[in-house]
RNA sequence: GGACGGGUUCCCGAGUGGCCAAAGGGAGCAGACUGUAAAUCUGCCAGCUCCGCUUUCGGUGGUUCGAAUCCACCCCCGUCCA
């Protein structure tokens, strides 16, 4: 572990992994143990109402651990990575002042590395104007053409970009066209983390994940995510609803899939995406423990060491 | 019993004499990733001693220089007529 000008820091927890393998509960039980609270990295979990599809903790299981960057945002808003930085920054300071240990837990593992590594956001702002005339553009004009563009403009960026990936090129032409600036000049991280953080991953067997995933699914049909999406219906063009259990659910709704189907999708999605999160995190860089998930005795010594 | 339609690589599904190890999609695996990230995108995907070879397209036999594609019989499946 590399452990260098750390004693000044704010120490962090981080707890991590794909989808269902037990992250909550697991970060509650910790937080009981250490005095600790939890801050949630999670983008859907920020919305309010979307409760059942995105597998939030009841207040029930929170059983009194104070929980942060839950449902804080309504459905028709537009969430992001600069969002998240700087709630969990202001969360981290909440906390630390109680005299209490964060705990960082959740999915989304871009929230946690521009946390975690500094992501310089302030710098690379957002213009929602200047993405929707691009994103008309790559409609009209295609990506192949504004990738062009980009090369001449950014061609560091361009090079790491696919021609196919729209989203990326519209991004990094909005940065220039916005700042002057070039992504690949704007977005440097910072050299070191400004957290003295423990890192655990919890993985499992692919198999046994991908069957907790489908069984997960299956009890959020029963507990009802039918009319939770009905409930939300009217949000059906929000980012929000681009989540994993509303995007099909409303799919069905407009009668284009039947619920059999939505239902599959919901599950096959599911676990493709618990793979982009296995991904990520195995990329992403930062010091990180890998822990099965059914064998999580060892956590809590690492975590007393840590703690000092 | 009769008339058609069909059985293709893990799944769906193109292919109807050579350009076919076989389009396309899905799944799976691996990867990328700095303001939509539960999003977006990329690669691999019969096997091998891998610029060539070997085994695949329900089964068996045949026609042909050559078949997943044509013929015969057989085995399943679907629909229809009795």
């Amino acid at each position: 572990m590399v452990q260098t000008n750390n004693i000044n820091k704010q120490k962090l927890l981080i707890l991590s992994g794909a989808t269902a393998v037990g992250k909550s509960s697991l970060a509650i039980q910790i937080a009981k143990q250490i005095n600790g609270e939890i801050i949630s990295a999670d983008s859907m979990q920020v919305y309010r109402h979307l409760n059942i599809g995105t597998g939030k903790v009841t207040q029930e299981e929170m059983s009194g651990v104070e929980h942060y960057l839950i449902d804080i945002v309504n459905p028709d808003f537009n969430y992001s990575v600069a969002n998240f930085v700087s709630d969990a920054e202001a969360a981290i300071n909440l906390i630390s002042a109680k005299g209490k240990i964060p705990i960082i837990t959740g999915g989304t593992g871009l929230y946690i590395n521009a946390l975690l590594n500094g992501f310089n956001l302030s710098r690379t702002p957002g213009s929602e104007t200047i993405r929707e005339k691009l994103n008309d553009r790559i409609l009209n004009e295609g990506s192949q053409k504004l990738h062009e563009e980009l090369k001449n403009i950014d061609p560091e960026s361009a090079e790491k970009i696919s021609v196919n990936d729209a989203k990326r090129i519209v991004r990094a032409l909005e940065i220039y066209y916005l700042t002057g600036q070039t992504k690949s000049e704007v977005s440097q991280k910072n050299p070191e983390s400004n957290y003295d953080y423990l890192f655990f991953v919890l993985d499992d067997e692919r198999a046994a994940l991908y069957e907790r995933i489908n069984n997960r699914v299956d009890k959020m049909m029963q507990q009802g995510l039918e009319a939770e999406v009905r409930s939300l219906y009217q949000y059906k063009n929000c980012n929000s609803m681009q989540a994993i259990g509303y995007k099909e659910m409303v799919k069905h709704i407009d009668s284009e899939i039947s619920l059999e189907k939505a239902v599959d999708q919901i599950k096959q999605g599911s676990r493709n995406y618990a793979k982009r999160q296995i991904t990520y995190l195995k990329w992403m860089q930062a010091e990180k423990e890998w822990v099965t998930c059914n064998d999580i005795s060892k956590v809590m010594p690492k975590i007393n060491i840590f703690l000092g």
